[in-house]
RNA sequence: GCGGGCGUGGCGAAAUCGGUAGACGCACGAGACUUAAAAUCUCGAGUCCCUCAAGGACGUGCCGGUUCGAGCCCGGCCGCCCGCACCA
């Protein structure tokens, strides 16, 4: 008996997708289409698992659709900017552009390795000057839109290494790479107006029905759309207000005090002539800057010793504090506090000994007894010790506030939303130019769009701190475009994730003179099945969704939403290994010593940690091209797919993989073995007529129930079930005897058979379905074969297995004809030895039915 | 702190409509084949009681509730994970 040979055989196969072109995506534009993309990767060197389980999976599904006859779009590119190639061009001195194409070249070469159904002549890499100028273009537009602004915003400052750092980089306030004190300077930056659409952004999120919840949710956070009021405070001793956002207008009469953000330009003011002020705002700036940090961090403030006077009370003065729990980018960037109906403002109350004063009291407690010590209560309830307000309930007393502050001119009721504009400049070199010119004369000036593409200059260098384009001798140096005078190019660089915000438009029509060709992505958008990670739940697809609608509103595509289906996968994770002396080890480090691990190197002792995320910094991580040489392309995609839930991480085990190895041979040697001994097999391709023996009847019925149900699960994305299913047949087709089934009637059966089962391993595993079909001796390709049709007649069993409780417990199982009727089944039930005696001569009180399913027999 | 999710055998899991808990796989045990091993094939298996069988008790993180019936619904706990604005 021969063996499944996947070296050759992969090749082989991967040759004939490649020759007749299987893939690429259909130009007749009268089929259905069907669009899958998974997020593609940023070519950081070599492919990983994580890859390896995202791009299975669109595999999967594009494989399907094609089967089931969509003219399928299922593209690839590379995420090609980034911070990456410019820290290896810090540390190795190689070329960002040289160090990304190597890069692109090694992956490309390994996706390909992996059987992938996607169509390369639509390949795009976004650090290419033909991809980023339709995005310069596009970003002039934006500008002539409105779309587009400048601003001053803080931003982290590295002074050794001069450069803005990620919260993620400050590590104890201190550059993750220099180990400088990092500092907070304001930045002249570029801003996209996401804001103009919250509202928007936040409503459609309803009719995103093949989202996942879960995202939809950290979105509508995100977004945060809260209703309130702004009250403006006067200021003892000074001309101008402090305007306070607040939620809770109701509990106006509970307030103890003013907070403003250390980053207020009035604590800014009073630091100024306040030395002790500024330590404190220092202290604040050190601590970082994101809300889980500051709402979890002790609530503390700095009295300044101005006093907000009370809008609705004459001469009720509160402390103004600047206090650290205060955002400057939410609301206004002050708030006032009131301590019995806020966590936070009842921990800075109790720190600094301000009154508690309760305004709204609980429904079941009485208002003259009611106290607030620890706990802020923050439900509905009695509105008390608040003048007009009082006897209202909490929204009753919101409207009543903020129509009174309205009246005195004191306030109004507002909107705010959480979000805020996409600051996108970034001052780093590999990166899309943004392509403005900064003239003295003229101010701001848009490169003319005849001069587009701004390319980046090839000849930089990185051994200065800073951005190499600020350093570049002559490339920041041009005329201005509106007066002629000498002026300065800007120097700051896109945010990344501006390319990744329309490579799914670009990639219906590549190769276009225009960012998109309009009846490509009509015909092509939205993207119906987008697969990728939950890390990208908010950013990237919040950018892209308001990138999409931009691009709508200066007329690139005609829809809202670029991702009709999203799915987000979970993580690979695999055993963490330390040696002795707490070094991490890679797998591949390890071998057995008996019942115990041990360091290939020393043969010293090793430590088994928890499976974690597969990462360099714990080498946890497998090659998958160590996976794909030693077992092949198709074990790694089975495996991958087989035995977690696709959206629930997964962990990889070397066990595992070993399984669908061998899964792949013992399928292999069931077709091989079927059709040695029945060589009568080959090229069988229908059924003949007549009445089917019963033996063959129950296999058809197996192989049309396992077609329904793995196409079902493939549809849900169920791929570890659909995997569980075609074991399932296979176990069946285990069990037929050489003996049976060898008439013309059995033999067109069997073929049947292995037909089915070849095309529902085909998606999964592309290489051994071919070749099988080949042994089968069917013409064609598999890629290029249509999915099995299901016999209706032939997935519903005749007969079902009914389960008979006594007061809910099993005490029997009875075989009856599907459908029976209630009173025949519940006499049948009542018959059963089993039941009687579980009965012991008691009379049944009552008896519950559902039919096909069970009876409970209740005494 | 706020928001969200998860918790089922030794392990990954299934049961997604409130109706036989543990399909399928991994690991394990016994046997067959073999000089032997690997590979392969067959059989077994939630835990406990019972010599075996028949049978029974218990069992889906914990405590309670609703129901003829709860892994699934409700309330309260416990534990773990994820997100919270310049990594991509």
């Amino acid at each position: 008996m021969s063996r499944y040979n996947f070296q050759e055989t992969e090749k082989k196969w991967q040759a004939a997708w490649t020759a007749k072109d299987c893939f690429a995506a259909g130009t007749d534009k009268s089929k259905p289409k069907y669009y899958v993309l998974e997020m593609f990767p940023y070519p950081s060197g070599r492919i990983h698992m994580g890859h390896v389980r995202n791009y299975t999976m669109g595999d999967v599904v594009a494989r399907y659709k094609r089967a089931r006859g969509f003219n399928v779009l299922h593209p690839m590119g590379w995420d090609a900017f980034g911070l990456p190639a410019e820290n290896a061009a810090i540390s190795q001195g190689v070329h960002p552009a040289k160090w990304t194409f190597e890069n692109i070249a090694t992956m490309r070469d390994q996706l390909k390795g992996m059987g992938l159904s996607l169509d390369w002549s639509r390949e795009i890499a976004t650090c290419h000057p033909e991809y980023y100028r339709h995005e310069q273009r596009m970003f002039l537009e934006f500008l002539e839109r409105g779309l587009v602004y400048r601003k001053e915003s803080w931003v982290n400052w590295d002074p050794v290494d001069q450069t803005v750092l990620a919260n993620e980089q400050v590590i104890d306030g201190r550059g993750w790479r220099s180990g400088a004190l990092v500092e907070k300077r304001k930045l002249a930056q570029w801003f996209f107006k996401i804001t103009d659409y919250s509202d928007e952004l936040l409503t459609a999120l309803d009719s995103l029905d093949r989202w996942p919840a879960k995202v939809r949710i950290m979105q509508e956070n995100w977004i945060g759309k809260s209703q309130g009021a702004r009250v403006f405070f006067s200021l003892a001793g000074r001309s101008d207000k402090l305007e306070v956002f607040t939620t809770r207008p109701d509990t106006l009469f509970g307030a103890a005090f003013c907070g403003i953000s250390p980053n207020h330009p009035l604590a800014a003011e009073l630091a100024a002539k306040d030395p002790a002020l500024a330590e404190f705002i220092a202290e604040c700036n050190r601590m970082g800057t994101s809300e889980a940090t500051l709402e979890a961090a002790e609530k503390k403030g700095y009295d300044t010793g101005l006093k907000a006077m009370h809008p609705f009370v004459d001469g009720w003065e509160l402390p103004l504090y600047v206090a650290n729990f205060v955002l400057m980018d939410y609301g206004t960037g002050a708030i006032f506090g009131c301590p019995a109906h806020d966590q936070r403002d009842l921990d800075f109350a109790n720190k600094y000994k301000l009154p508690v004063k309760p305004v709204v009291c609980p429904r079941d407690q009485d208002a003259a007894t009611f106290k607030i010590t620890d706990t802020a209560f923050t439900d509905d309830g009695v509105i008390v010790n608040s003048d007009f307000l009082n006897g209202l309930d909490v929204p009753g007393a919101k409207a009543a506030a903020v129509k009174r502050l309205e009246e005195l001119g004191a306030g109004q009721g507002t909107t705010v939303y959480r979000l805020r504009d996409w600051g996108v400049s970034r001052q780093r070199y590999w990166g899309c130019p943004i392509p403005v010119i900064h003239c003295a004369a003229c101010g701001i000036v848009p490169v003319p769009k005849s001069d587009l593409p701004v390319k980046l200059p090839e000849d930089v260098t990185f051994d200065k701190p800073g951005n190499p384009l600020e350093h570049h001798p002559t490339w920041k140096h041009v005329d201005c475009p509106a007066c002629g005078k000498p002026a300065r190019r800007e120097t700051d660089t896109f945010d990344t994730f501006i390319e990744s915000s329309w490579y799914f438009g670009r990639f219906c029509s590549p190769r276009s003179d225009a960012p998109v060709d309009r009846s490509e992505v009509d015909y092509w958008l939205p993207v119906d099945q987008y697969i990728g990670g939950i890390e990208h739940a908010v950013l990237h697809l919040l950018y892209s969704r308001f990138f999409n609608r931009a691009m709508k509103a200066v007329g690139y595509v005609g829809i809202d939403e670029p991702f009709a289906g999203l799915f987000t996968q979970g993580m690979v994770c695999h055993e963490t290994y330390k040696d002795a002396a707490g070094n991490w080890l890679l797998p591949q480090d390890l071998k057995k010593d008996g019942s115990k691990l041990v360091s290939v190197k020393d043969g010293g002792a090793v430590t088994v940690g928890r499976s974690e995320k597969m990462s360099k910094s714990k080498k946890n991580v497998v090659d998958p091209s160590y996976i794909i040489e030693t077992y092949g392309a198709d074990t790694a995609r089975w495996f991958i797919i087989s035995d977690s839930p696709p959206e629930r991480d997964m962990e990889w085990t070397e066990a595992g993989v070993e399984g669908a190895w061998r899964f792949t041979q013992r399928i292999w040697r069931l077709v091989d073995g079927w059709m040695t001994a029945h060589p009568g097999l080959a090229g069988l391709s229908s059924l003949p007529g007549g009445n089917v023996p019963a033996d063959a009847l129950a296999l058809r019925r197996t192989v049309h129930k396992t077609v329904a149900g793995v196409t079902d699960d493939i549809e849900k994305f169920r791929f570890n079930r659909a995997v569980a299913r075609i074991y399932e047949l296979a176990n069946a087709l285990s069990d037929v005897k050489d003996a049976a089934l060898t008439d013309a009637r059995g033999l067109a059966v069997r073929a049947e058979a292995l037909r089915v089962l070849v095309l529902l391993i085909s998606p999964a595993m592309p290489h051994l379905a071919e070749e099988l079909w080949a042994r089968l001796g069917q013409s064609g390709l598999v890629a290029e074969t249509a999915w099995p049709e299901i016999d209706p007649a032939l997935v519903k069993d005749e007969s079902v297995t009914v389960a008979v409780q006594v007061n809910g417990k099993l005490r029997a199982t009875l075989e009856l004809p599907r459908d029976l009727d209630k009173a025949e089944a519940e006499r049948r039930a009542l018959g059963d030895a089993n039941v009687r005696r579980a009965l012991d001569g008691k009379a049944p009180k009552k008896v519950v039915v559902v039919p096909n399913r069970v009876i409970n027999v209740v005494i």
